[in-house]
DNA sequence: TTGTTTATTTGACCTAAGTCAAATTTCTTC
DNA sequence: GAAGAAATTTGACTTAGGTCAAATAAACAA
C-alpha cells in the first residue's frame, strides 16, 4: 500500500501530536536481510510492515510457481490484506528482496489504539479504500490489456519496478512468462 | 458488494435500534426499469444503491465495448467504488439488468450519520475491507486461471450469474470473447 | 402464428503468448 | 580475473483464445 499518496500523506502529517506519539509507541524497527521471510504462508498476518528502506514483495505459490502480487518500496505498508483484515492464515508470503529496515506495528495494538484515537479509525478506512482502488486498477490491467500494454504501463507508471526487480519477478507480477517478457523488451 | 456475508450481516443485525432508525431515515426506495441507468459515466457516485430486488451491473467502455466489472443481486450494495470513496467522476456505469427496487442512501448523509453513530464507521470499514478482498479474488482469477477455469469457477461459486445473465455480459465479465465462452460451454 | 429482432453457436482462420531447450550474458565468489 | 551460478535472451514449435462471417436458435411484438 502506498502511504505517499497525497491524501493519506496529508492526513498522517496532520495527526495531532498525541496520536503520533501513540503510533510511535506501538511501533518498533526491525531489519531484514535479503531473502528473509517477513510473513509465511499459513501464518496469520498479525503485524503491518512499513518499509523504511529496501524492497519487499508479496507472493503466493501456484502449481509450484511463485506469483508476485505486490512490490513494496520505501514508505509502502506491507501486509497480506485479507489475512491482516480478517486475522486468518495467509495464502501469501512476504519476502525481503534486498536488505530492508521496517517499522512493525501489531494489528492488535493498532486496534486498541483506535479506541482512544478516532483519527486512526479514519486512517484505517482510508488505507482499506486506497488498497481496494489499487487492486481495482490492477484488475483493470488484467481485464483489458495485453501483456505488452501491461509492461508499458508499469514502465511509465512505476519505472522503479523495472529498474530494481529481476525479470522473473516482474513477469510473474504481470502474469506472463519470463520468455514473453524478454521478447516484449527486445521489441520496444 | 455482498452484504450477506456472515460477518457483515451479523454486524448489521446487531446494530442498536437507534442506529438502525438513523440508517432508515437517510435511505429511500426507488424503482428502476430494465435498462435504466442508475449511475452514468463521468457522474460522481453520490449515492449507494442497496438492491432489494432485481439485478444490476457495473461496466465501463473500452474501445467501444462494454466491459462488465460487477453484478449486483438482492442484498448487494452497488456503487462505483473509487467514485464513491473519493467523490470523483465515475469511469463506470451502473445499469439495471431487470426491473429493480433499490434503497438509496446519499454518501453525504451517511458521512454525517457516522459522526453520531460510531458503529457506522466500523460498518464502513468492513464494507471497504470486504470489497478489497473481493477484488483481490477477482484479480487472482485473472492472474492465474484460464478462461475455462474462470468460467467453471463462477459456475460453481456463483451459479445465479450463469442462470440469469446473458452470455455477452458474462463473457465480458470473464474477460473473454462471446464466441470463446460459447465454445467453453459446448465442451463442458 | 408469423415475421423480426436478439442471443447463441459453429466454422475457418489468425495471433498473442506459452513451453521446452539451448545459447548468451551478467553477477558472484574465491 | 577465472570458474561457476544465476539471469536473460533467442529459436522452434504448440496452443489458447481472438476475429470475422455465417448459421441457428430463442425471444418478442404485431
Amino acid at each position: 500500500m502506498k502511504l505517499l499518496l497525497n491524501k493519506i500523506n496529508d492526513y498522517i502529517n496532520n495527526l495531532d501530536a498525541e496520536t503520533v506519539v501513540t503510533l510511535q509507541s506501538i511501533s518498533s524497527e526491525k531489519r531484514f536481510k535479503k531473502g528473509e521471510i517477513l510473513l509465511n504462508q499459513n501464518e496469520v498476518c498479525t503485524k503491518s510492515y512499513l518499509i523504511n528502506s529496501g524492497i519487499a514483495r508479496k507472493y503466493y505459490l501456484n502449481e509450484g510457481k511463485e506469483i508476485t502480487t505486490e512490490l513494496f518500496f520505501e514508505n509502502d505498508l506491507a501486509v497480506s490484506f485479507d489475512s491482516y483484515a480478517l486475522q486468518k492464515p495467509s495464502r501469501e508470503f512476504i519476502e525481503a528482496l534486498t536488505d530492508a529496515s521496517v517499522s512493525i506495528t501489531y494489528f492488535q495494538a493498532f486496534q486498541n489504539a483506535k479506541l482512544n484515537h478516532p483519527k486512526l479509525i479514519t486512517l484505517d478506512l482510508m488505507l482499506a479504500e486506497y488498497y481496494a482502488i489499487w487492486v481495482e486498477s490492477r484488475l483493470f490491467e488484467f481485464h483489458t490489456k495485453s501483456a505488452t500494454e501491461r509492461y508499458k504501463d508499469i514502465l511509465h507508471k512505476s519505472p522503479h519496478i523495472v529498474q530494481n526487480i529481476p525479470l522473473t519477478i516482474i513477469a510473474s507480477y504481470l502474469g506472463i512468462s519470463l520468455e514473453t517478457l524478454s521478447r516484449i523488451r527486445a521489441k520496444i
